[in-house]
DNA sequence: AGCTTTGATGACAGCAACTGACATCAACAG
DNA sequence: CTGTTGATGTCAGTTGCTGTCATCAAAGCT
């Protein structure tokens, strides 16, 4: 066996997910979670840029990766507002089955507003690489950005649904759902 | 006169700003920022919570009340999106001859991430608290949660144009089209 | 006037996140 | 067998941020 025990960085994660579950993000040091993963503060900041980053760094492909992928390779003929709805189901088959995980992992990030701040700068990450799949796609500006924040933003409302407590149905047709209400609402205005 | 210079908190503003621009945001220290507003640190810490406040508290009232006050006092048939275009409008108006002003500070802003996230938070407790006004005037979820975030997607790309380099028009007619941008997308499914 | 209270600031000590520089030593290549 | 590599340890330092107590002009009270 090697110098060390294998897999650092998953047992950083391990421990981080408890601490933060058991006693609070903000209560939680990272020297704490280094010392439980049987390794040094300094080996943490090696593996993590920052203290949020071990709850959002998994390993690849990303939820992004996998929206973006489906516009991209979506048929030519596809409107973008279709385009996003193959994004959309694409992006909800990576959780299938993870409901609990993403449950105990959206009540630590909920009950702290650093750990909020930390998603919303992914989900502007994502909003930024659905509008460079959109343009590539030929759709012109502004469109393209108001799609992508469209989408954006049906997958956050359609996330939050999915992992409300009770909630049964599967993530698929909550997103459907959710863009169709989305353009239900949208169409709602005054005719001029 | 008193016993100090006045404005403390404005000197403060003031020094960041101009230093943040001069030499970056992270290249400052909270110690500068206090030094050149004839401070101490400790006092900077009173007036602001953190380092990237100093940016954001300006004096009330505050884009989020406009918008959510317009949406609010829209007559009760107005459809959610068209509360929506009158909060745009209302929000545009506290932007009249300020784009010099708000371009020198976006582009503090853009050159760092740790802003950026500041104002995602911004625009995400802007999204919450339009939600809470859309239903307050009955309308239901998730259609009040997602009208409120296509608001705050219209919001951000409308500013986005307004700020860009070279652009004359006025925010107000570049609300307009973006939201009309984001109505023609939605709009553009395929017929089930 | 004399006394008390108040509120903004300073001074100082301390914690924790994060970084840079260098040392260590099993594993591996040759 | 030797030199290199790569993950980790060690240590010192900077900086954002907080708690605590002292200071002292201004404003109010008697």
């Amino acid at each position: 066996m090697g110098r060390w025990e294998p897999d650092a960085r998953g047992r950083l994660a391990k421990a981080a997910l408890e601490l933060y579950g058991e006693r609070g993000y903000e209560q939680t040091t990272v020297a704490e979670i280094a010392r439980r993963a049987g390794l040094t503060e300094r080996t943490f900041f090696r593996h993590y840029a920052d203290k949020r980053e071990v709850l959002f760094g998994g390993p690849p492909p990303s939820l992004q990766d996998l929206f973006v992928r489906a516009i991209v390779e979506a048929p030519p003929a596809t409107t973008p507002i279709d385009a996003l709805a193959l994004g959309l189901d694409a992006a909800s088959e990576m959780f299938v089955d993870r409901r609990d995980f993403a449950r105990k992992r959206q009540a630590v990030i909920t009950a702290n507003a650093e750990l909020q701040e930390r998603e919303l700068i992914k989900l502007a990450s994502m909003s930024a690489a659905l509008a460079d799949a959109l343009r590539a796609r030929g759709v012109p500006e502004p469109a393209a950005s108001l799609t992508a924040e469209a989408g954006v933003a049906v997958f956050k409302v359609g996330f939050e649904r999915w992992v409300a407590p009770g909630e049964q149905r599967e993530m698929a047709p909550l997103m459907r759902e959710s863009l169709d209400a989305l353009k239900a609402v949208t169409a709602g205005g005054q005719a001029p």
